[in-house]
DNA sequence: CGGTCGGTTGAAAACAATCAACTTCTGTGG
DNA sequence: CCACAGAAGTTGATTGTTTTCAACCGACCG
């Protein structure tokens, strides 16, 4: 973040319009905007680190901030009042998240990894969006394309076999760690079994059990039980599409 | 719509700022509008009926068009390609859906019963954004709580049994057809047993088994199959809280 | 009056959950 | 550096909720 050798931060500057704060270029959410919307954003911007486990803001919480995920893995969750829990999303580096408009959090934000976060001050940023059409026009974007995933992800929840549902996530984990130009193929799975599992609506057991069968099938296979080679990528597409399965 | 001698004609034009093409006012898209955003409004703004279980959009067409409900009920689904299908929405009088900022629809939209709606051609939307930036904040928070609400039905779908996705959905209904002014307490649902068990991720039969025995349990009473009467709300809250079996 | 559609009920099957044991990995302290 | 403890993950046996397959009921309509 401050060393000079660091070939990212010359790619930075040369770059242009890029914020500074961090590594991230094209998939930002702060990515691509003008000099002025940048500008804007920079001036109201804070940084905060995580620990692993440790939580951002908690569903109910009134929502003062809204946070961009720099480097690390966070997740989004809601629990039911007798402990069971559902994870509504995972966010990585690039992604936007607690933006609610001056009311309460909708879910709570925990790191699953050591985290580091651009931290915007709700009212602020809504001043800003008050001054920046072209950012409040990006921020209504980016909650259109997140509505649609939350739809697709009812989809997989409410309609989905438990293999189906593997296929699917861990496609989408490659395709938004190639989105980030990190590898696709032995895809990094930063969360715990059990993060998956309340991802999935599913139970730790039936995800180690499912990831063992598809191993077994020759779909994928499992160096470390945190990273997992797509073997047979075509295949899966076609299980997590629902025609195979 | 058009008769001088309809109550609510004279009390639209009392109240001010009322679009003046339906009959909602607070909890309407357009309601409390300035004047000038109502004018844009209405100005881009198109009427269509479509009969019960007619298609209003479908999954992957460019999206040309968003639309608000003036009268009726609308369903928001999304297939597998072996024919599995998620309702992910019910919209009713006041709700705006199909705003998907020039790309594809992300659902499919279809009319559960005969429906009036207003349309909006997504350009001339978008220009009027531009222009207003009153209603674009409008939308963004309305995006906001969509969001809120799909991260809701998720841990619905992913964590609830059958007997609380059911208590969880006629609470639900009620709660809307109260905000809109309708009775609360026999409930109407205008939706096929087939499109509730799309929206909860149960079946037909699961459906029907478990509104029997919550009324055998004096839960709910069941006058004819598309009117519910919520005998005893509290447990029913209880049970869709995930505090009771 | 027969036919179809939507809804309900019954019996059997299946997928995932639960309960439980065991293995592997990780980190810590001797 | 090794030994141990705890956490995370895997595997096995069994249970159970929901699905599937099937029959039946009642309303609406030609």
């Amino acid at each position: 973040m401050s060393s000079t050798s660091n070939p990212m931060l010359k790619l930075i500057a040369e770059a242009g319009p890029i914020c500074g704060c961090c590594d991230l270029e094209d998939g930002a959410f702060c990515a691509g905007l003008s000099d002025d919307g940048l500008r804007g954003l920079k001036a109201i911007r804070g940084n905060l680190r995580v620990d692993a486990q440790h939580t951002v803001f908690r569903e109910g919480d009134p929502a003062d901030s809204a946070y961009a995920v720099v480097t690390g893995t966070v997740k989004l969750s809601k629990l039911l009042s007798d402990g069971r829990r559902q994870v509504v999303g995972f966010l990585f580096p690039g992604d936007f998240f607690g933006f609610a408009l001056g009311g309460t959090y909708a879910v709570s934000a925990e790191a699953v990894t050591p985290t580091a976060l651009c931290r915007f001050s709700e009212s602020r940023l809504e001043a800003l969006l008050d001054r920046t059409p072209e950012l409040e026009r990006r921020l209504l974007r980016r909650m259109v394309m997140e509505l649609s995933f939350a739809q697709e992800q009812m989809l997989l929840l409410g309609r989905m076999t438990a293999r189906e549902k593997l296929a699917h996530f861990l496609l989408m984990l490659s395709r938004r760690a190639e989105a980030r130009g990190d590898p696709q193929s032995p895809v990094a799975v930063p969360m715990s079994r059990l993060d998956m599992a309340d991802y999935l609506g599913l139970t730790i057991e039936t995800v180690s059990r499912t990831l063992t069968a598809m191993k077994k099938d020759g779909l994928i296979a499992l160096p470390t039980s945190a990273l997992v080679d797509l073997v047979n990528r075509d295949a899966l597409r076609r299980i997590a599409d629902g025609q195979a399965g």
